[in-house]
RNA sequence: GGGGCGUUAGCUCAGUCGGUAGAGCAUCGGACUUUUAAUCCGCUGGUCGACGGUUCGAUUCCGUCACGCCCCA
């Protein structure tokens, strides 16, 4: 509901309340600002509000003549402009800014101008000819189009007739068809579009010729009644327009939008314009994410951040980014996994805590893989992995439920029913049951496993022991057909050098992996709080990395001395996120999912 | 790292068995006062990814490279 589209009795009625209403809010605005540099950042980011969840007494805010050039406008770009001024001022940032700007050569902006370009930067050296700010900001909404289609969208054209509504749009020119002494555009904002309705007659003549040199792609704000067209379409009847910003490039084309992946991925910006099924990948993630914090808070979570930069990289099996601290004179690394503070804090009494941030891992780049990925880390005590595997199939159901509204669906075009309960395996009955021919009373013979992976061409190093080994038959086999949900579990220790070993049977972790759609979405396990267990796996660990296993972990002196405090007894879980959202958004790469997902520079 | 495919107008795509290229949309000019990818008329617009080779002639054939996508390691 629209709270600022109530209907206009008299629309001259109320202006001056509604242009002192602005000019109050702006007033505080104003004040806010005077507080200095800092305050007006954390005001805008946390404490103003959004003038279109403000109620004010009228929807309509009066013409634009009358809103440009006041003392609050110019004191605050003055205020604004400083301010951009200090964050500039010297320092290696703006060295680089320089750097950047001048290796440029020649902007390469202007060499892929064309004559559309040309043309529309023609028009706005024109609108800058006439004075005035050619990027106004004085105009504010209403309404949004989402919030009309709501409302009105069942009224009938008497009613709306009968109930005149005033409202003020603003959006993306994203459609516009011109005939004659009317015209019709459809504008963007971010719950949709809307029409306006422009005649001649009723915006001026000057206006309305303006408007026929505006260009799909252009920002403009309009005001005027809500009412319904004859072919029956829900539209602004536009008493008064404002170009607010001139698009200096053209859109791609307005059937066919952008289909050009590397486009889609390097120009995000276009791809979000055009592209509403994007858009509604990354409105899916934010719901994601949201239903999992959700999840956690009400088991009473705490939701914490630990360091990406680590002096020691560790937690996972992976290569790290490695960085360097100028004032310390110290490499770090870029975290691979946040696993080994976030079981500090464990140990510090926090026994529910979680972390939902990126992981850099210097691997390859894939469907799957993305150097920089999200990852959801939890740690809870007194549980052990059979708990955490009781959680995932919950929280995957009720994301099914919350995003879909059903417990099936349909990945790449193969059904999912995640109402049957998930299916459990251990590693080696999941490479059985994929390889026929494995003699199962060798599983755990190094000598048999060699030769088995050597025959299915998987390259083994000579200190790789029967753990390792059974982990890439099983990667290379049994991954890829784990379709439904599946957990996979009883983890060999060797491959799992921060599991707690397996009470019966210490050749095995109580770890498991969760498969979905045959790629591997989490990894959870009970935590080794152990700390001699923990000094012995990482001394094994950097026996390994001697031998030249570039991925073995580093032995953390910090993390044994939090486990000789005691950490009490615990369970924990990884999920990758951005293959979540692959998931319920039925996106095939890993990009899809990922604003900015690398790329080689152009 | 290996293999396959792709790169042509702003966008989406054709095409040239080797003779320097087309369509739709967009732009530009014109007509049109209720359109829905508006319609109609007209005009523009290209280093055919880059470099090299073969050839009288290469966007086309060959090679190398760049970028992208997919598969494999």
């Amino acid at each position: 509901m629209p709270e600022r589209a109530q209907p206009a009795q008299e629309p001259l009625d109320g202006h001056e309340d509604a242009e002192g209403e602005a000019l109050r809010a702006r007033g505080e605005q104003a004040q806010r600002r005077r507080q200095g540099a800092r305050g007006l950042e954390i005001g805008r980011e946390l404490g103003q509000p959004d003038p279109l969840l403000r109620s004010r007494p009228v929807p309509h805010q009066g013409p634009e003549d009358r809103r440009g050039g006041g003392q609050y406008h110019r004191g605050a770009r003055r205020r604004a402009r400083s301010i951009h001024g200090g964050l500039a001022q010297g320092g290696p940032v703006t060295d680089m800014t320089d750097k950047q700007q001048d290796s440029g050569a020649a902007s390469p902006d202007r060499a892929e101008e064309n004559k559309l370009i040309a043309e529309r930067r023609g028009k706005l050296a024109a609108l800058r000819g006439r004075g005035g700010p050619a990027f106004p900001n004085d105009f504010r909404r209403t309404a949004l189009a989402g919030q009309l289609h709501g409302a009105y969208g069942e009224r009938d054209r008497e009613w709306l007739e009968a109930n005149p509504t005033r409202v003020s749009v603003g959006g993306r020119m994203m459609l516009k068809r011109s005939q004659g002494k009317v015209s019709f555009a459809n504008i963007a904002d971010r719950t949709g579009q809307i029409q306006l309705f422009l005649q001649r007659d009723a915006v001026g003549e000057e206006a309305y010729a303006d408007f026929k040199t505006w260009d799909v792609g252009d920002i403009v704000g309009a005001t005027g009644l809500i009412f319904r067209t004859n072919a029956g379409e829900l539209s602004v009847r536009v008493e008064s327009l404002r170009l607010l910003v001139k698009s200096l490039r053209p859109l791609p084309d307005k059937w066919h939008g952008l289909a050009d992946v590397e486009m889609r991925y390097r120009q995000r910006y276009v791809d979000l314009i055009v592209n509403e099924a994007s858009r509604n990948v990354f409105r899916t993630r934010a719901r994601i994410v949201r239903y999992l914090r959700d999840f956690l808070d009400a088991l009473d979570f705490l939701e914490v951040e630990t360091p990406m930069m680590q002096p020691i990289p560790g937690g996972a099996v992976a290569r790290p980014f490695v960085t360097h601290h100028n004032a310390l004179d110290l490499d770090m690394y870029l975290r691979i996994a946040p696993e080994l503070y976030l079981k500090r804090l464990v140990a510090g009494g926090f026994d529910r805590v979680y972390e939902i941030n990126r992981n850099f891992r210097n691997e390859g780049l894939s469907t799957q893989h993305n150097p920089e990925f999200t990852m959801l880390e939890l740690y809870l005590a007194y549980a052990d992995y059979r708990d955490i595997m009781d959680w995932v199939e919950k929280a995957i159901r009720g994301l099914a439920e919350t995003l879909h509204g059903s417990q099936r669906l349909t990945y790449q075009g193969r059904e999912y029913d995640l109402s049957r309960p998930f299916r459990r395996v251990t590693v080696e009955q999941a490479i059985l049951e994929n390889n026929p021919d494995f003699d199962p009373l060798s599983m755990r013979d190094p000598t048999y496993l060699r030769k088995f992976c050597e025959r299915l061409g998987i390259p083994v190093h000579p200190h790789d022991g029967p753990g390792k080994l059974q982990i890439e038959i099983f990667e290379k086999t049994a991954e890829h057909t784990l379709m439904d949900p599946t957990f996979v579990h009883a983890y060999p220790a060797e491959v799992s050098p921060l599991s707690r070993a397996n009470d019966a049977d210490p050749f095995l972790t109580d770890r498991f992996e969760f498969f979905l759609a045959g790629r591997e979405l989490a990894n959870g396990f009970s935590e080794l709080n152990d700390p001699e267990d923990q000094a012995a796996r990482f001394r094994a660990q950097v026996a390994r990395k001697e031998r030249g296993d570039e991925e073995a972990m580093y032995y953390d002196a910090d993390y044994v001395r939090a486990l000789e405090y005691g950490m009490p007894p615990t369970a924990g879980l990884g999920v990758g996120i951005d293959r979540l959202v692959m998931f319920f958004t039925d996106s095939p790469s890993i990009r899809d999912v990922i604003l900015f997902p690398h790329m080689r520079p152009e």
